[in-house]
DNA sequence: TTAATAGTGTCTATTAGACAGTATGGC
DNA sequence: GCCATACTGTCTAATAGACACTATTAA
């Protein structure tokens, strides 16, 4: 019977997606152990099969290990292989990406953002795996609530509109946005409640909450 | 160290997708080996480092070894995990999908046709594999040229429009599915050609190849 | 009062669906 | 000629985008 080496290594890599600054950014981390030790790489590891209930469970478990971040919309993305893409031989990796509000970047460590259409060149295939879930959230965005899961509990539908343009990357007209949004009963008002103004806000807006909390799929395009 | 138990095994499993008397089918291999062996299942098996470049290549390579099957448009679907799927330990399955036009069905063996929402019962978690594929076909023949693969080279419109329906599992508007795909150039007209009469085909329509033999996305749902 | 953002109303262009009606070929 | 199916034309309803307009609040 042939060893180890008949099966592939397996690993799961996670997208961490943010907001920084009102755009869209990833969250990176810098590899401690070879290969590749030292550049800056997508949160990831092995499956530990005698911990792990599934790949989401080993890619929610290595998010809370190295980087404490827990309690995310997590999804799974697609599955990268091949003889080359890890030095340490035949390897799979099955991708993930998560959603990151603000409130659980407080207790997250070893992260830094960047940019997602300008990010650090990657190691191992973590370039074309960055690309695959952007396209995946710009296409998710257009079509469902993700993009909210990126807000805090409650929002604005001037913010609201902000991520969905963040996330899509394109102006969105804004009373066809209202309209749909409202139709769609994405959201409902938090009684008597207003944003508070800040530098950007010379008004205060009325702020919603999202209807449900998980993710919602539309019958049409937002 | 410890020995390969700590390694997942690592597996891919198609769904196949054929029309069968103008209805969407799956096409299901009995199982020789165990565990369920005697079981109709999905066609699938190891993947082979040795071998194999990617799953979707093993995938590939196992269509052609157990079905005769080859030349097929094949996708990745999603990655199946946990302890409990597959009687042999921790296992992951890569799983696919497949589209086998009839001309490609002349040269498979071992394979059965079943309705794709009337299936036999499937061992592991092939039925939720199966229920994932179909999802996925029928969201994405809304939005692609994808339902055109199940066909051959040339078609009639009112074919077109009938694998369509296959698919999606809906009724489509006649003149506004000719306008929709005349108006997307998804095909084009094959000259001075016309299909024969058939027995359900009182008159010869115009015959249709695909403009593109890939698989094309639109913009808005057909 | 002013400036800037929040929010509303309405017009228009686009497009999907319904469906009547014409064309064509086998019998 | 009859009938079924292929194909076309047109009306209408739904909806997205444009954009003018009003409302509200901080400074």
């Amino acid at each position: 019977m042939a060893g180890q080496e008949k099966r592939p290594i397996v690993t799961v890599d996670t997208v961490l997606f943010t907001l920084r600054d009102g755009r869209l950014a990833t969250l990176l981390q810098r590899r401690d152990k070879p290969p590749h030790a030292g550049s800056l790489a997508l949160v990831g590891g092995y499956v530990r099969p005698e911990e792990d209930a599934s790949t989401t469970d080993a890619a929610a478990r290595i998010l809370a290990q190295k980087a404490g971040l827990a309690g995310l919309f997590l999804e799974q993305l697609a599955t990268f292989s091949g003889p080359v893409r890890d030095p340490r031989g035949w390897s799979l990796s099955v991708a993930h990406y998560a959603l990151v509000p603000e409130a659980a970047l407080a207790a997250a460590h070893d992260l830094d953002a960047f940019p997602v259409d300008d990010p650090p060149p990657l190691p191992f295939d973590h370039g074309a795996i960055l690309a695959a879930a952007l396209a995946r959230i710009r296409n998710k965005g257009a079509w469902s609530s993700l993009p909210a899961l990126l807000l805090p509990e409650t929002f604005t539908l001037p913010d609201l509109k902000a991520v969905y343009e963040a996330v899509m990357d394109e102006r969105l007209n804004d009373s066809a946005f209202r309209r749909k949004i409202t139709e769609l009963r994405l959201i409902e008002e938090v009684p008597d409640a207003r944003s508070p103004a800040t530098a950007e806000r010379r008004r205060p807006a009325q702020l919603y909450r999202l209807a449900r909390r998980a993710l919602v799929a539309f019958d049409r395009v937002i």
